[in-house]
DNA sequence: AATAGCCGCAACCGCAGAGTT
DNA sequence: CAACTCTGCGGTTGCGGCTAT
């Protein structure tokens, strides 16, 4: 009521001829060119002489409507009042329930894309959705509910999605967030032809909407609103996604939520089945391969000569657990160690991590090495050290640890480097795993995590001769040195996996990888690149609580 | 009835990409 | 090819209304 009797007399001034300078101490902005534009709440005036150019010339050319009409606002202005308050077809009031499940969606799948998500929105504006969602937040975290209802997100990482990201054509169909766009195209483009060629590709996982699973798994972090928030750009703020839902599980109903149970989607599973190929992971419970590896990689014999060894792990039960969030202050334990104690601290059946999600979070895993590959190049070595200092790791591994006080001060700086799923961190610190590696056939040690005893098996005969051609022909390197490597990178097949590789990873990752494959000519032998212990994977892993 | 605090909406700001010169 | 402009996007802020005390 106020605002309309003061725009009344807005009105009234602005009929009555006055001039913008009359109104520098009430809204009235200084600009270039001596002209003064004016600022604030528009008047029922201005928005006539919107309309009626609009109507007239069409959107568009917003800065030339001030020279053409006189209107005192400058041409952002102009746009933002047409597409948010003037435009025809606008839908004005509250969001009906079926809008607010869709935005649900579409924020699982999308993040804060808000003008994306209003083109799913007839009549809806991105500033309008916007407001919901962080109204919608702070509500929903003020009374501890889950920001996400448990069918949305279940809707969407069965591949029900509402498609706001399948329908996305072009550059951002990877969350810009987790892509630092200076380095990626390459990547991009290789996955652009992955993807339009799955047909005759072994394993093309859908190019994810990693964003989705990043706004959930940021959830999984001990504090309040940070998070893993993506730091991959010089422009911190483009990234700093402040509306992303940071489930704090201190709040939030934890039967709502489980995020790991989502991310395990079946993408994978519906690749290779498309394929006849079976899911490498299939015949063991695998819990999560991300889960296997992180903590597998806390060990660093945990591999083994023999291959394709499952994982198998078995969960305590945790639900008495509570998350150590002191354990954040003098020491900060990785990220991704702690996403995943809170996973396990979730009251989610074993059972049913067991069953439903069969398949490794495959989604990621050459994904997340790309994604992995975006983020800071330091992070690679910080995560190393991390790896190695993150468990009960023994004196000497400490000693490689060198560079552990330079990595958490610049932890802190990152505030994570974001995996989306802590999958660069799982992958990170099995590469170093890798590196490490001496006593390939020894059984894990058990390791202490967050006051879980972690201990690693290896579970023989899972894989079957069958599966393991399967596998085979599902790494990387083996996909790399095929037909298809030619085909679309145009390189000659023959050419070395590492060279492949280093197409892929390029400079550092692809160094790391050499090294990592000197003295064999069988890239069979080697795939742990990128983490990927394709031959080695952990199967077991026995978490019993210290207590 | 007065008022302090909260809430939601509208608008602004800064940045980046695309297009143009 | 660099500089400039336009446009769009996402984050933030300010203001007025609402509500609890």
């Amino acid at each position: 009521m106020m605002r309309r009797i003061k725009k009344e007399i807005e009105d009234e001034m602005f009929h009555d001829g006055e001039t913008g300078s009359q109104l520098d101490d009430e809204g009235y902005d200084g600009s270039a060119c001596g002209v003064v534009l004016k600022k604030g709440p528009w008047t029922s005036a201005e928005d006539d002489i919107l309309v009626n150019y609009v109507k007239k010339n069409g959107e568009g050319n917003w800065n030339a409507i001030h020279k053409h009409t006189g209107l005192l606002r400058c041409g952002k202005s102009c746009r933002l009042r047409w597409a948010n308050h003037l435009r025809p077809n606008l839908k004005k009031g509250t969001f009906t329930a079926e809008e607010e499940r869709l935005i649900c969606e579409l924020h699982a799948e999308m993040g804060n894309k808000w003008a994306r998500m209003a083109s799913f929105l007839p009549g809806r504006t991105d500033n309008e959705i916007k407001n919901y969602w962080n109204t919608r937040i702070k509500r929903h975290h003020r009374a501890g509910l889950a920001l996400y209802p448990p069918e949305v997100l279940q809707k969407i990482l069965n591949g029900q999605s509402t498609g706001g990201i399948n329908r996305i054509n072009g550059r951002n169909k990877v969350h810009p967030g987790f892509l630092q766009k200076k380095c990626f195209d390459k990547h991009d483009a290789i996955f652009d032809s992955l993807k339009d060629n799955q047909g005759i590709l072994p394993y093309v996982p859908e190019l994810p909407d990693i964003s989705a699973y990043g706004n959930m798994l940021n959830g999984f972090d001990s504090s309040q609103y940070c998070s893993f928030v993506p730091s991959t750009s010089s422009n911190h703020k483009r990234f700093r996604e402040s509306t992303m839902p940071f489930l704090d599980f201190s709040y939030t109903d934890r039967n709502a939520f489980y995020p790991f149970n989502h991310v395990q989607d079946d993408t994978f599973d519906k690749s290779t089945q498309s394929f006849g190929v079976q899911s490498p992971l299939d015949p063991g419970p695998s819990l999560h391969s991300s889960m296997c590896y992180s903590h597998s990689i806390m060990n660093d014999n945990s591999s083994t000569s023999k291959p394709f060894e499952a994982a198998k792990l078995e969960l305590p039960s945790l639900q008495n657990s509570e998350i150590d969030l002191g354990s954040w202050v003098t020491s900060p334990p990785p990220p991704l160690l702690e996403s995943i104690d809170d996973f396990i601290q979730s009251p989610a059946p074993v059972s049913t991590l067991e069953s439903d999600c069969s398949s490794p979070q495959n989604s990621g895993l050459l994904q997340s090495v790309l994604y992995q590959r975006k983020t800071p190049s330091s992070s690679v070595n910080q995560y190393y050290d991390k790896s190695s200092n993150s468990s009960t790791a023994t004196p000497g591994e400490r000693e490689d640890s060198s560079a552990l006080n330079m990595y958490e001060t610049e932890w802190e700086d990152y505030a994570d480097p974001v995996s989306p799923f802590g999958a660069s961190s799982i992958l990170n610190e099995c590469h170093a795993v890798s590196a490490n590696r001496n006593s390939l056939d020894e059984q894990p040690p058990g390791h202490t995590i967050n006051g879980n005893i972690v201990k690693l098996e290896y579970v023989d005969q899972v894989w079957t001769p069958d599966s393991e051609n399967q596998i085979t022909s599902l790494r990387p390197d083996f996909l790399l040195a095929s037909d298809w490597y030619e085909a679309y990178s145009g390189h000659d097949k023959n050419q070395s996996i590492t060279d492949a590789t280093s197409m892929f990873f390029e400079d550092q990752l692809a160094t790391d990888y050499k090294h990592m494959t000197a003295g064999t000519s069988n890239p069979s032998q080697v795939w742990e690149f990128g983490s990927l212990a394709w031959n080695n994977m952990p199967a077991v892993c026995h978490i019993s609580d210290l207590g």
